[in-house]
DNA sequence: CGCGACGTTGATTTGCCTCAACGATTGTGG
DNA sequence: CCACAATCGTTGAGGCAAATCAACGTCGCG
């Protein structure tokens, strides 16, 4: 008798908001994750190295970043607790990804290979529509994100970071969203002091 | 007796690189294709409207670019002949788009409605696999490009993107490299004048 | 030919960064 | 439970990369 264990119960409710698993196919997704607990601040993978999983994050909160020839940090992606997070050049390519991971919160997550996912696109075929649809979404938010970049001011995209991610914004340092939005901690502080401008 | 169109021809060689069709599935995505010629400066999208295409380019040059409140243009992609281009966001919220798309060159287009696609993947399953590798590729290249855009300065993603599109640059005007990496175009001007800097 | 789009150049401005110093808060080991 | 260090946010002075604005030369094209 087969059963899934708890630490993927997210994962798999996740797969079955946006597509049809039968019993016997979560069990075959099921029987590829692999679960693990990272502690606040400790790295899950590093510069140089190639990413091989895909990361689903069961509670807790990760990061994705980049640091610049200045030693500067540079956050490309947050992932509470549902979400995924990885490098896709990395993984995709097999090269030494460039980014950083960690945890920003004691956190639980469930690693799958990208190796397991080419397989499991021929036993589970609805997985692929899965990703498909997650990888068209993240798509459409990251094109989102870079017009952003190029196109407003830090104040208007401070803005729309607090309208898009209200409930992340509790507990994240600000350090942290001034990265994201692409500021230094010092500017963002002296944005939030001043009799906020327009937008 | 069926048979493709010329027209199609680079789409579907574009599909076969990537997974097998059979004739019979080649002749359900041909007939969902729509062809259009688009003159130089044309506007295929106007902000404000919903996209409901995705667009191939068989031929030309086509970009996306959003405007800001002052009126600069900001491109977000140029797609040559080969390649695919459409505001996801408005190609799968429906939602009115916030971005132009126009011909930067006389070009040939090929058009899929979204519609169709969501049709397509139950008669032709391997075009499921095609999209997500090509999601999942453009993801890891916006990514990259967030990464560059926080963290390089104008003259080394400048460098980066010669890198990168050699082809591209050829006829290509330089406000729109300009637009497209993020500065205007008097500073990339000024940026090349000079004595080219490390990097 | 003449007009409009493009690139160039210079003077000036500005949004954001750098560096440095200083409280406040957190957390940690003794 | 306190003392101390580390981390975080704040504030100020000064600096720089890139924007803005304007003027001008050139080229391609109708």
């Amino acid at each position: 008798m087969l059963y899934t264990p708890m630490s993927h119960e997210l994962l798999i409710q996740s797969i079955l908001k946006r597509v049809v698993l039968s019993d016997k196919e979560q069990q075959l997704v099921s029987g590829c994750l692999k679960t693990k607990k990272l502690k606040k601040k400790n790295l899950l993978y590093q510069e140089g190295e190639v990413q091989h999983h895909l990361v689903f994050v069961n509670s807790g909160c990760l990061r994705s970043y980049s640091i610049d020839k200045n030693g500067a940090e540079h956050i490309l992606q947050f992932a509470p607790s549902g979400w995924w997070i990885a490098d896709m050049k990395s993984l995709l390519n097999a090269v030494p990804s460039s980014l950083n991971i960690d945890a920003i919160e004691d956190s639980e997550i469930v690693l799958l290979k990208q190796l397991d996912i080419d397989n499991l696109y021929h036993t589970v075929p609805a997985l692929e529509r899965y990703f498909r649809i997650l990888s068209e979404r993240s798509l459409a938010t990251f094109q989102q994100r870079l017009i952003d970049s190029l196109s407003l001011t830090a104040a208007e995209r401070y803005g729309n970071f607090c309208e898009r991610y209200p409930s992340l914004i509790q507990g994240l340092p600000q350090k942290y969203v001034a990265s994201y939005i692409g500021i230094t901690p010092e500017f963002l502080s002296k944005m939030l002091s001043q009799p906020m401008k327009k937008r």
